[in-house]
This record gives structure tokens, sequence and C-alpha cells, in this order.
DNA sequence: GGGGTCGGTTGCGAATCGAAACCGACCCCC
DNA sequence: GGGGGTCGGTTTCGATTCGCAACCGACCCC
């Protein structure tokens, strides 16, 4: 690790360390269209039974998901969000967006919108001072000085 | 696939095929920090070398990093976002946030502020028409209708 | 000539993946 | 009771990918 680098532990490492893999990630969008059970969700991605175990035991482990019966005998689970997988759905409607306009190849097959108005989503970086969408040049990282929520207070007063 | 799932070439799966792997998120991560060069992205990743070569190889056949020289003799390029690379912010800023809603273990290494105010930045989808953040349970996916100019047309009319 | 930097490439053992077979618990039907 | 099917896995095993270390060429300075 460089000067310029971030500690081990940086957000988007550890996230990625949780969802970063090849599957993962589509695991949930699946879980977020409804698509909850294991066979399922096997067919709809063609994903290999044993890694599909295995992903949706991680995914239960870190809290991202739960296992809720839906039936008993034979007791059978469904996989559901919880509140902080369902935190997940900006960062899925981004990676979407960006691959609908970036990696398009003629037909969008899923776009979002919002139900109370129709309106295609947008998804961008947005301050709560200014009321108004950041322009990535005027996005700076820095060193946090704690925990988030010390961090936002902090955010408030200086603002 | 089954009826709930999408096309195989869903915009996410599209998307991940080609930054869904365990470093490439991170090498942008990286190069939106300005660490643009081989070495001290792999110094600061740890990432073996071959590998970074052939990510950042990738990322460059699909147009997302461009090389730029920095010097001639010997000549040595550095890598830098393409427009579309640049479109990853929002992804970028969405798994970072949710990383440190989620994944915190006592401090915040890296946050984003909006450098005219230094607030720390929020990252929701957002409603252009009603102009207010949506609530992930007022999300609804559908079938696309076409290419995203087109739609983004049909959802203004609509609105 | 010796040593160092930079951006790779090559080789190889180890870990991971993917396909297919198998399994237990249960169902329905005859 | 037997046969067949569903569901959610686990096991097995060959193929792929990864990660480490060594090597390399082009250039620099001393």
């Amino acid at each position: 690790m460089t000067a310029a680098s971030s500690p081990p532990g940086c957000s988007i490492q550890r996230t990625l360390d949780v969802i970063g893999d090849r599957w993962t990630l589509l695991i949930l969008r699946d879980v977020f269209r409804g698509v909850r059970r294991f066979s399922r969700i096997q067919a709809d991605l063609g994903i290999a039974r044993n890694l599909l175990a295995d992903r949706l035991n991680s995914l239960v482990e870190c809290g991202i998901l739960e296992r809720v019966p839906y039936q008993d005998r034979p007791l059978r689970h469904e996989y559901r969000l919880t509140e902080k997988g369902r935190a997940l759905s900006p960062a899925l409607v981004a990676l979407m967006r960006w691959g609908d306009e970036h990696c398009g190849d003629g037909a969008v097959p899923t776009e979002l919108v919002h139900d109370d108005c129709d309106t295609r989503l947008e998804l961008q970086p947005w301050c709560t001072t200014c009321n108004a969408p950041v322009d990535p040049t005027h996005i700076r990282s820095r060193p946090g000085a704690g925990r988030s929520g010390a961090t936002r207070e902090r955010a408030r007063a200086h603002a």
C-alpha cells in the first residue's frame, strides 16, 4: 500500500469483498425482482448449484439476505432481502443504468421507473445542502474522520 | 431462463460481464482517485501483475479506460477514464456509500464530499419529474420498449 | 558496467469454478 | 406400496482462473 492508497479496509474494498464476485450481484438482482427461491434463481442465472448454495449462505451470513420459510413439510425457505440488502438498491440501479447507457446492444431489457409518475429513474450523487446533483468533477474524496454518523454531523455543521 | 427472468442481455448482466470481477472495480476506484500508472495500481491493490495487465487491457478494449502516454523514451502510458468510464462514478459512489453504512469496522477510511460545500454525498434514485428521491418500494421495473433515449422521451411525455 | 525504474510477460502450483451425478424429504397418483 | 416428480441442496472431478515469483526489454543515472 502506498501513500495514495486507502487503508486496506476502504469501503469499496470491503463492499466488494462481500458482493464483488461474478454472481453475487446477479443473485441480488434476482431477489430484488422477486425471484427468491433456490431453483428459480438457479434456472434464471444458469449458475452452478453448488456455487449458488455457497453464495446464498454467504449472503445470509453477512446479513444481506435472510432465509424465510414458505412451507413446512418439507421445510423450504426462500431468500429475502434484509434492510442491509435493500440498501444496495442504489448501487444496483446505478449499475443497471450504466449498462443501459453504455452496454446497450439494441434493446434495453429492463428499466426502472418511479411508479408514481412513470419517470425513468436517474441516479446521481446528490448534495443535500445544495439540493442539486453533483458533477463528477466536483466530487472530492477525503479520509474519513470517524464513523459515518459523526461524519455526517460534521458535514451538516459545516454547511 | 424462466418467465420471471430478464433476457440474457439484461443491463446488469452486461455490466457485470465487463466490470463484475473481483478486481476491476477496485482498479477503477484507483483510477478515479488519480492512481493511474501500472505499478502504482499494482502496489496499491496488491493485485498480481499479470492480472492487472489483463484487466487494464480489457478495460481499454471496451472503452472504459484509455492509454495516454505520459513520457517518450521509454514510452510509458497511464490509464485515464473515458467518458464511458467516468459514467461509472454513480455506481462506485453507491457501492462506497453502502460499504460505509453497512460494512463499517470502526473507521470510515474514505468519504466523498461535494467540494463546493463540503457536504457528504448522498446517492439515491432521483425522480426528475417529482424532483425528489424515490423510495425503493416505489421503484418499479419494466421491460424496456427500446433504446434509452426514446424511452426517456416517452417517460417525459407521460409525465 | 552496475544498479534502478517501469510496464509488462511467462511458468507453474493452488484455489476456484462449472457440469453432472447423487441425495433426502416430501408430494401425488395408481 | 411402487413409480415418478419437485425442491434444495451436497459431492465429485476435470477445466479454468488466480496468484506468486521470476524474467525481460527499454530506458535512466552514476
